[in-house]
DNA sequence: CTGAAAGCGCTTACAG
DNA sequence: CTGAAAGCGCTTACAG
């Protein structure tokens, strides 16, 4: 069967602490002692057994990663992020995709604490309190990434008023004055009402008007709503010569609807997104969006994470600067 | 500190190995027994743990899978349909994101290695000898997908070279007769010369020209070559009406330059792509393109792995069907 | 510099 | 039906 360090002890002719302390660099042995225990190592073929290792109550070098949705872009790109992070680490990763499912999540967060992983990244949804209960039976650090709550978790994401309130300035800066919003999932107190309010603001700051048919709400920030809607908001809004998408996907499905509706974008219709996902880029016309550094929300997450994991004390939370991608969607208006 | 399995038996005035065979559903204990020892883990809100479970030889209940990107399309959605599967199985993934790096794939394997998971999932990337070597070393199973190879493991992927003909004869049923292709990274054993090769089948099959520049190669699969190439390819090949492009993201990447250059699409050119990602429904024109399932290539490599994980033995190889998704990037030519 | 031994938290024969 | 004990593969004082 598979080596153990019992095979490696007897084949260099030490004991087992030795091998060990040789393993973990720990000092008490001599060069030769070393040479020995390695080429036995070689030999062997041996590997550790990190189950054993994690037993003894050192880290599992191991952590999990929650995220609704695990195939969309944006999950994507965070979890890249953090694989980055925890490879430099010698962690790894297990991915969770809850599906926004309270049962699946709870579900998930056992299997995880079985699995004593040393920590944990809740991304993108809500927490609720059995959540949180669960988190704090735990007693493993966590950290909050696109998300915040009350309870006393460090998180790590942008202000969602603030971009949506510099997205709303930007149109404005472009000359528009009569500018609509796709809220997405306007109920969600994460990424729907903030945005909204931040359009709001920007509007109210620079004394533009924002009419009730101003802002049309979703049930989701996928693209299906973003098409679906267009036509409505244009039927209450026929004066509005730009937009505001709170997601990419959102605005994707904008400017496709607006393609079949034959509204050249952005000559009749600016849109700028949310987001900057892979796809803004790759949109006709390219998307002008407000950028949320993916990778680095994931990176700065997981950092984090590994700090309160070497440390045990809790770490600030950090919000993470947004900025404008301009692209081709939206026109100066004269 | 944690409550242990002792913590309990003493709780419930009964012994671990009892408690054991509770928690294990295991015969061998009244009801009564049962009863008070339940109670005892829900007082104490007891969790087992899964490192000295698996310790003792019993199954980690972890799976690894090695993406070469984790932030594309294509890996997001295999990966949603592998974790689907797990997650039915009460299995976690490890995600590794081996950036198509050799040292870092050996350094994922090696750790992959020392945490005993039970089975690799080996996705979209060439397997050399030396990852071959050190996976037989593991002695765990292993399933390759979107990829296959002359070592002895299973796969599971959609036959390149007829999926590539399918698209090739779309064009042509729909009146072409001057086809490009954008081929991607072209001697890519795997996703490159497979394509081409079905491309060529399809023109020599229907009698339509091959010239030398029928063809252009790229680098790579990405929305920027495939902007990049168009030019190049219109250049020697101006009386091409429809190109094959070997990827969605390539395809985009044609799309968008004809864009720029004024090139309307479908009406002066068509596009066809390949994979049909989540983007090819959100281009404009909706991008007509041969489908991978790629949710359930996800899903049919975890249960073959989970199928050779349960028996001990391996399992056929499998070959997914691949279907044109008509959307409105080829025109038809009369 | 080195080793014997206890212990991490479980499961699994074995004996009763 | 139930428990004592060995053992999974390591690490960590402790003693020399």
């Amino acid at each position: 069967m598979k080596p153990t360090i019992k095979d490696v002890a007897k084949k260099a002719n030490v004991s087992i602490a030795t091998v060990s302390r040789i393993l973990n660099q720990l000092p008490g042995y001599t060069e030769e002692t070393k040479r020995k225990v390695l080429e036995a190592i070689e030999e062997l073929n041996y590997k550790p057994n990190a189950l054993a290792r994690g037993l003894i109550g050192k880290k599992t070098q191991t952590i999990g990663v929650l995220f609704p949705y695990v195939s969309s872009m944006l999950s994507s790109e965070i979890l890249d992020g953090i694989e980055n992070i925890a490879h430099d680490r010698d962690s790894s990763v297990i991915v969770c995709h809850t599906a926004s499912n309270g049962e699946r999540t709870m579900k998930y967060l056992q299997m995880l604490h079985e699995k004593r992983v040393d920590g944990l990244i809740f991304a993108s949804s809500i927490l609720t309190e059995a959540y949180y209960q669960r988190m704090v039976d735990m007693n493993v650090p966590v950290v909050l990434l696109s998300t915040a709550s009350s309870h006393p978790f460090p998180f790590v994401k942008v202000d969602d008023e603030i971009a949506a309130y510099s997205a709303t300035e930007y149109l404005i800066q472009k000359g528009h004055r009569h500018i609509a919003m796709v809220s997405g999932s306007s109920n969600d107190p994460i990424a729907g009402i903030p945005r909204i309010e931040g359009f709001k603001k920007a509007l109210k700051d620079y004394q533009l008007p924002c009419h009730d048919h101003s802002i049309i709400h979703c049930n989701s920030f996928g693209f299906y709503d973003g098409q679906r809607v267009l036509p409505l908001l244009l039927d209450k809004y026929p004066e509005a010569t730009a937009v505001f998408a709170a997601s990419d996907d959102l605005a994707m499905g904008v400017i496709s609807s607006a393609y079949q509706l034959g509204i050249a974008v952005p000559q009749q219709l600016s849109v700028i997104g949310y987001d900057n996902t892979r796809s803004a880029e790759m949109a006709i016309p390219p998307l002008t969006t407000v950028a949320q550094p993916l990778v680095g929300l994931g990176e700065a997450g997981a950092s984090m994470l590994f700090e309160m994991i070497d440390t045990g004390e809790s770490v600030p939370s950090k919000l993470m600067e947004h900025y404008i991608v301009e692209r081709e969607s939206v026109k100066k208006l004269e």
